[in-house]
DNA sequence: GGGCGTTTTTAAAGCGCTTTGAATTTTAGC
DNA sequence: GCTAAAATTCAAAGCGCTTTAAAAACGCCC
């Protein structure tokens, strides 16, 4: 069932039954309402590609997926995930996955925006110096940063603010009075990661704790076993770290496991922040103890930046807007964090 | 620029330009070695709108999401989708999400697959008796399905054999003299979770061990929560359990935490069987005690799908050809499997 | 060098929609 | 009842590609 069948059926042209269709206000009331009729009777779904062509709009969002990065084995890349297309869904978009070579020239990028393949893209875990950002993000094609990169250039991002949380989290382990505090952090070519780091240092240089670099662990990959690792080499430190802020609650796992291997209570004899991005399928309430967590559910990130990237693209032509926002992150102390024992 | 650029630029047809870029043998090789050169040089990118229009092809495989029932918060489910993006990658083609209500009218199914917005569509997790699949797969839309649902029709899926792998984790358990085994399944309207349902049924049956009732639970949702209140609530039973298979590795943290609650050391006291789907950051060698797991890493379950939809799809014309594939699950011996202590 | 079969190239007709600019009908004003 | 303005509707062009059917160029032979 195509436009020229329909309007033939109804002996109306093509003009007519498009903006019938579609909401133009120079049709009769009257008229839209018997195409509409016809159309929901004949089961007419205009072709999206025709639709396309001549529009120049797809209604897709496309997510950058570099491959070497793995991004899809992260825990909480499929939240991300899920929050994008929760928004989707109720805005009636598409989601396509754009597979790319992480160094594939740039013109890979760029070209991917002026395929038409998609209306907006959405930029995932940027690296510090990110040229593809860079190229991508001052083009005028919509496009929506999922955290930050060190450049100095406008673009809109949506980010959490990891330093204020990490600082927040060191903060309070110093107030319970411990003083080695182990990072486990992730990798630091990535600016989530540094600017945590960057909390944690901030956090002890208030207090001046000195900073031990033995006290760091900065991993790439977000696995249980790197937490266990850290925190069992930290462990064996003399004087013994008494308290801990991993990056995340897998992390977190791999850290009580190495607390208890080596013989001590995690909550009484170590303590433990990590942060949170809202897994559903690992609760930090749920732990054993309880996890005090920087807590930011990284879901919302997902729904936020599809949204801020859906109206990038409606307002496409039109006055170009700058959308930066960084989120404040929730402290929540539970059993994990006790004060030092003396 | 555009064909019709080119052509011009080149005084040649756009027939010409078409066909030397897409590989048609009624070109001179001289002319297609001029095109290709200007092509790469002025950096023409065929508009995959007109492309799509014309032919009726897009490049791009969906993957239906349907959105209650929230399959991105499960792990496993990243899994098979990097699996997924992985041979897509390769074969040059995008992954698209279709964000669906899972009850949308059957309608919306079909249009979905006739729509042209993908070449070919995976669905994932199918119910029981599910119609939506019934409809699609019976179409001659190219569709593979991963894992079975109960009907009768031909249609091309991929699925593990879950009955007999959760048959010899059982059998394993027996062998070892425990004799009163818990199950902790997913969500029994799922096929996958009632055929490990009926593995581990069949195998007691082989040895004549009564069924209960009572040292099953199915829960939907792959949490660490739910596989910790299914053991604990177990574990309060008398006799007690000695054994526990459970139906995925986060289900087995919970399952630890819950039989170390109870003061018992797991492996030596109780034994454990967890399904692992493969996760790169819970890795069942690295567990504490090493877990015994029937093992099937998921995203091979996801390229595999991916390719096989590809051969579909480019084969559509041509003789309609069905895939059924059951892939024998490994059962990997490791330590939280002993002998029952007496 | 004309004729014939190949090889190579081309013009033009779609694919199914949107949108411009013009034509038609309706309404309102006097 | 007539006219100008407003409200509707329409025909046709265009989006950028593929592909069919026809034309042109080429090579070979006698």
């Amino acid at each position: 069932m195509s436009l020229k069948a329909l309007s033939q059926r109804l002996g109306l042209s093509q003009t007519t039954i498009s903006r019938a269709l579609n909401g133009y206000p120079e049709v009769s009331e009257k008229t839209r309402l018997r195409v509409q009729e016809a159309a929901r009777e004949l089961n007419y779904r205009p072709n999206p590609h025709a639709k396309s062509l001549a529009t120049g709009r797809t209604g897709h969002v496309g997510l950058i997926l570099p491959m070497e990065q793995n991004l899809l084995a992260e825990p909480a890349f499929s939240e991300f995930l899920a929050g994008i297309a929760q928004y989707l869904h109720q805005a009636h978009m598409d989601l396509t996955i754009l597979p790319v070579d992480y160094d594939a020239e740039l013109a890979a990028y760029e070209h991917l925006a002026h395929s038409g393949r998609v209306d907006g893209i959405i930029i995932s875990s940027p690296l510090l110096k990110d040229e593809r950002v860079a190229r991508l993000a001052q083009s005028d094609f919509p496009c929506v940063v999922h955290g930050r990169t060190l450049c100095d250039y406008p673009y809109n991002f949506y980010d959490i603010d990891n330093k204020s949380a990490f600082f927040k989290a060191t903060h309070l382990l110093l107030d319970l009075g411990h003083e080695r505090i182990g990072l486990v952090n992730g990798d630091e070519r990535l600016t989530f990661a540094l600017d945590r780091h960057a909390g944690y240092e901030e956090a002890l240089k208030a207090r001046h704790i000195p900073y031990d670099p033995l006290l760091v662990h900065a991993q790439s990959g977000m696995r249980e076993e790197s937490g266990f690792i850290a925190v069992s080499q930290m462990l064996m430190q003399r004087p013994r770290p008494t308290a801990f802020v991993v990056t995340s609650i897998i992390h977190a796992l791999g850290a009580l496991r190495a607390i208890r291997q080596h013989g001590l209570e995690p909550g009484r004899d170590v303590s433990l922040i990590a942060h949170d991005d809202g897994l559903p399928y690992l609760a930090a309430d749920k732990f054993d103890p309880p996890l005090t967590t920087t807590h930011s559910p990284i879901r919302t990130a997902g729904y936020d930046i599809a949204q801020i990237l859906h109206h990038e693209i409606e307002q496409k032509s039109k006055a170009k807007t700058l959308t930066q926002r960084v989120l404040e992150v929730d402290l929540v102390i539970r059993g994990s964090t006790r004060p030092r024992r003396q």
